[in-house]
RNA sequence: UGCCCGAUGGUGUAACGGUAGCACAGCAGACUCUGAAUCUGCUUGUCAUGGUUCAAAUCCAUGUCGGGCAGCCA
């Protein structure tokens, strides 16, 4: 391996990463404007995390990683009917499997039934809750950070707001409080006194009312331009279980009060989030200093979500697929979320190097899957072991070879790994090959085995095609062929060139196993461009079959990596049991072959 | 419609007033006991029009096109 290669392909973890938030970051380390940088990933439990999750996920770890900050994980649970504890545990699950090894590390949990404490901060009331360095304490006894934790924190600003006349309770219904909106006018509840508002407020929260009856809302600019400063709510009632506070509340604080005060409260210092919220910074801001609170406060800053091509990335669609049964589940290994890219077989690293390749910037684009694709094999062909594995098997006997002999041949576990060594494949009479191996009228160029033509099987002879043998109805069931007995590696004529070279297993010694090919979910780059994206869905999406593997993969393992020779690479599928094998095609190896224009 | 944001090869991204570069994709070739990998070479780009400047992808203005927001969702 050159040098040039060995820098290449440890390149991406070494190389710092630019990009325009980054270089804002740098610049508040340059002129040490906050102690510590602190960002955080806030995912609400009311779906799996996806590949547009992992953007995320890898720009605010690896801020924290490479400028020495911390990274909190915290759920943004603020609406109790549509979230769910099956969702916080999966998030969990995703984001500690994509940082291993990588910025664990800077993982911000808390210890379990943490609270905000109040303290004082220059003299000032305040309130404040810090992460915990995951490292120094078992995980048993460590969290995520919740939003909900700290719904009473939020009320108290809420009150505040109200005390200093710029929040008021509001009989308007939802209906009337759109409109009113839309014409920039104010609500007829706009003028109420403080103690009125203080009074509303506290029965709200005792639920007197019921939902959508009165809602808190800021006191700011109904005519602004920005319909987000057009006296938002910032509070509603909810009569509803909480999957996190139970039935201790009936009012919830909306997303816009919630997040900026929970990033306060953490002490974040970068708040990264998508363009959509571009339009609420204003709002962000105006509730934090309108607070009057102690410490530095956070900033928001926005980049562009991913859109990938052949795939859809909306919860909402993901969600539709799962209850639809039109995918096995969210981990189904076609699916673009972190737990179906990690069924199928993409490691943490290639999912982090596909992040790392396609940039921070604030331009909606999309991103060709050839992208993610590249990261994938890249990753893969560097750890994958070499087997030998045929997928549609055609039987070939070898008519000089002695029945019942045996030969243990040496095969490389991974040429990109020498140090990774060999195994022994077993080499017999009766052999399977790849039927796509064998073209008995063959195209141009075509190299592979075709009567009369020569082939060289992998490790082992060269053979040539003497026979072909045909059922009654036309179709080849069986190949006779001779090999060059003095081929084989090491031996007399091992050096003799032909053109092709194919796979094969020994039909006595193959151990059969249950292979899914997966391919895209969707036919078209762009399915939720018009219409329903569901008529765009890929029937051959998964193909079920049963492949013919060298006798060495009946020892394989979930966490190893295999590439079946000249095919694709496929990874142990959870449904695996002892006698079971179950293999998921992560990805096919690139075809040339397969793009040359059809020649007659 | 109002407000906000954006625009660099086919796609995604860099260049921070001074030689338009990288990755993916594509094409051609070398090598090959994987039609893979690897290696070599190549094609293709600053939305438009003005302005500022010795010098503009970069700054300004206008326009065009694209995206976002207008939930008691996040």
């Amino acid at each position: 391996m050159s040098l040039a290669t060995t820098a290449a392909a440890t390149a991406p973890a070494e190389i710092r990463p630019s990009d325009f938030i980054r270089d804002i970051v740098a610049g508040h380390v340059a002129e040490n404007k906050y102690p510590q940088i602190h960002t955080r990933f806030p995912p609400e439990p009311n779906g799996y995390l996806h590949i547009g999750h992992a953007k995320s996920i890898c720009l605010n770890f690896g801020i924290a990683r490479e400028f020495g900050g911390i990274c909190n994980l915290r759920m943004d649970d603020t609406n109790p009917t549509k979230e769910d504890v099956e969702y916080v545990d999966s998030i969990q699950a995703d984001v500690n499997w994509l940082i291993s090894n990588w910025a664990d590390d800077r993982l911000g949990y808390k210890v379990k039934g943490a609270l905000p404490a109040a303290l004082t901060t220059n003299g000032q009331a305040d309130h404040f809750i810090s992460a915990a360095v995951p490292r120094l304490a078992p995980t048993a006894t460590l969290e995520p950070f919740y939003a909900s934790d700290y719904f009473a924190e939020i009320y108290g600003y809420a009150v505040e707001l109200i005390k200093a006349g710029k929040a008021f309770v509001c009989d308007l219904t939802p209906e009337e409080t759109d409109e009113y909106r839309r014409h920039a006018k104010e609500s007829p509840f706009r003028h109420r006194s403080v103690a009125e508002n203080l009074d509303l407020f506290a029965r709200m929260r005792a639920g007197e009312f019921p939902d959508g009856t009165r809602t808190l809302r800021a006191k700011i600019d109904v005519a602004s331009p920005n319909i987000w400063l057009r006296d938002p709510l910032i509070y509603r009632i909810r009569h509803a279980d909480h999957h996190h506070t139970g039935s201790a509340w009936c009012i919830y604080p909306m997303y816009d009060f919630a997040h900026c005060l929970s990033d306060y409260l953490e002490g974040i210092t970068h708040s990264i989030c998508t363009l959509e919220f571009e339009v609420h910074r204003p709002l962000y801001d105006w509730i934090l200093t309108s607070l009057n609170l102690p410490r530095p406060l956070p900033h928001q800053y926005e980049f562009a979500r991913l859109s990938l091509g052949y795939t859809v990335m909306s919860k909402r669609k993901l969600m539709q697929l799962v209850q639809e049964g039109l995918v096995t589940g969210w981990d189904d290994p076609r699916m673009p979320t972190i737990s179906g890219l990690r069924r199928r077989g993409v490691t943490p690293e290639a999912l982090r190097a596909f992040a790392y390749n396609i940039g921070i910037t604030k331009y909606n684009g999309i991103t060709d899957v050839a992208v993610l694709e590249h990261a994938i094999r890249e990753d893969l062909n560097k750890r994958a072991f070499r087997r030998l594995a045929v997928l549609r098997p055609l039987k070939v006997v070898i008519t000089n070879y002695p029945a019942g002999q045996v030969e243990e041949l040496n095969a490389t576990n991974n040429p990109e790994a020498p140090e990774t060594g060999t195994r022994p494949v077993p080499f017999s009479r009766e052999l399977y090959i790849e039927q796509d191996d064998f073209r008995e009228v063959p195209p141009p160029k075509f190299f592979r085995l075709k009567p009369g033509g020569e082939v060289r099987l992998k490790y082992a002879y060269i053979i040539k095609c003497e026979e072909v043998i045909k059922d009654a109805a036309g179709n080849v069931i069986e190949l006779r062929c001779t090999a060059d007995l003095d081929s084989k590696t090491g031996g007399a004529t091992a050096g003799r060139k032909v053109k092709g070279t194919i796979h094969w297993v020994s039909a006595a010694h193959a151990v059969p196993a249950e292979v899914r090919l997966y391919d895209r979910l969707f036919t078209v780059p762009e399915p939720d461009a018009d219409g329903d994206f569901k008529t765009h869905l890929n029937p051959h999406s998964k193909e079920v079959i049963t492949a013919q593997c060298e006798p060495s993969l009946a020892s394989a393992t979930p966490e190893s990596r295999y590439q079946f020779e000249r095919l694709a690479y496929f990874a142990l599928d959870q449904d695996s049991a002892p006698g079971k094998l179950v293999f998921n095609r992560t990805i096919t190896l690139k075809d040339n072959w397969a793009k040359e224009p059809p020649k007659s």
